[in-house]
DNA sequence: TGATAGCAAACTGTTGACAGTTGACCAACG
DNA sequence: CGTTGGTCAACTGTCAACAGTTTGCTATCA
């Protein structure tokens, strides 16, 4: 195991690229706001070259850019939402199957584990809330993680998941719908055990089924739409 | 129907990102050239700004691009390639679905034209070749576009369609799957006929995960893959 | 002959200046 | 009072210059 690694190059652009996603997806700024080119690059300390190709490669991801006009952070329509659980679904589905096929014991027993700490939560066991604050203890990020699919982990993150966390930041839940997706992740978990690729892929699509109907109904009432 | 639409707005940067996307996918660079900002610039008769720019959102896609090192036509490997054509399996399974549920009369007649027109084909005929030279005769884009889900379309364009096309430019094609192929479209199509969803959505993932398994023996063995 | 050092050209990444556009505000007019 | 026109500051898009890095070539040395 050499200490001798590639340096890591890299540029301002790339880090300013990766503070935009950190700062729109933590809820930094409304979806629809305009975003000021010479306001973000003064803040990070750069000219407004780097900082325009950073907003570049984030467009029709986490912003819009109308030319001459500027540029705002995405905001979407109920319609548009429902296409992204569609994708989500047949993404996560084939991360499912493909998990199935390969996932190893220990990768099982992490998310048995992971399911056992999620079931300990209070908002949870009050059947108020099922939240995941980080990858690191997402269910949904380790089985796509175990589908060793690097595209489909690189795609769910810069299509999806960014997306649904603008959504996430003002919550509400619907009556019932913690527990039972949390019995959904549990059902998900068994077929992986069977390593049971159909299985698991429809219970995962199941899953993000429900998990759509529950954000769309939430979503013509008041609130946000959760998990 | 008024003629006064507002005035399409662009700049150089948005003009550069099309013209790259068609030179890339038009066989213009060999996967893995390097690609020369000062060249292009020049070429395109702007300033590497707007070049850059438009590079940056190339990258993921079509590019990739090093820190210091420069940019350079994507190319991948076969398991790439495999992982290419699961997520296209995913994400055109899901459309096939969407479109059995909402498609029109006339779509299912242009789709039948399409696949007469494609039967006429003399190399089609001759079971050497099934080849579809735009989006405009493509049968899978016709049903993509037949889902109505722009995101779908958008993420099958940007991330599959454009990447394969890089693919498509040396081919050689398998025995007998030109007319499985044709074959294969055909069961589709009599899927939406029957406004099926789960029926064509099978018939869809059937169709691309064969056409997985050919483009993958062909790079076990010699040339590149075709449908 | 292979390894090393030096040099210059070409390249990438960034900056700041400039031109054109936009939006806000105010005054004048009907 | 609503509409129109003018002005100005702020903004976006682009350009060219500069600094630092990389690459290729040549000369020197062991």
């Amino acid at each position: 195991m050499s200490v001798l690694n590639p340096i890591a190059g890299t540029s301002l652009a790339n880090e300013a690229f990766g503070k935009l996603v950190e700062a729109i997806t933590s809820g930094e700024f409304e979806p629809g706001e305009k975003l000021s080119e010479a306001d973000l690059a003064r803040k990070l300390g750069i000219s407004r070259g780097p900082l325009r190709e950073a907003l570049g490669r984030l467009e029709g991801r986490l912003v819009t850019r109308t030319p001459r006009l500027g540029v705002r952070v995405i905001q979407f329509s109920k319609d548009d939402l429902e296409h992204l659980f569609l994708v989500r679904e047949a993404l996560e589905g084939m991360a499912a199957r493909l998990a199935a096929e390969v996932i190893t014991d220990s990768e099982l027993r992490s998310l048995g584990d992971l399911l056992r700490q999620h079931a300990n939560r209070p908002a949870l066991a009050a059947g108020q809330a099922y939240r995941q604050h980080s990858h690191d203890d997402d269910f949904h990020f380790a089985i796509v993680h175990a589908s060793r699919s690097e595209r489909i982990e690189r795609l769910l993150l810069d299509e999806v998941y960014y997306q649904l966390r603008i959504h996430r930041l003002r919550s509400s839940t619907r009556p019932g719908r913690a527990k039972a997706a949390w019995h959904e992740h549990a059902a998900i978990l068994a077929a992986m055990e069977q390593r049971d690729p159909d299985g698991a892929e429809i219970a995962m699509r199941r899953h993000i089924r429900n998990a759509r109907l529950s954000a769309t109904a939430a979503l013509d009432g008041e609130g946000r739409p959760n998990q």
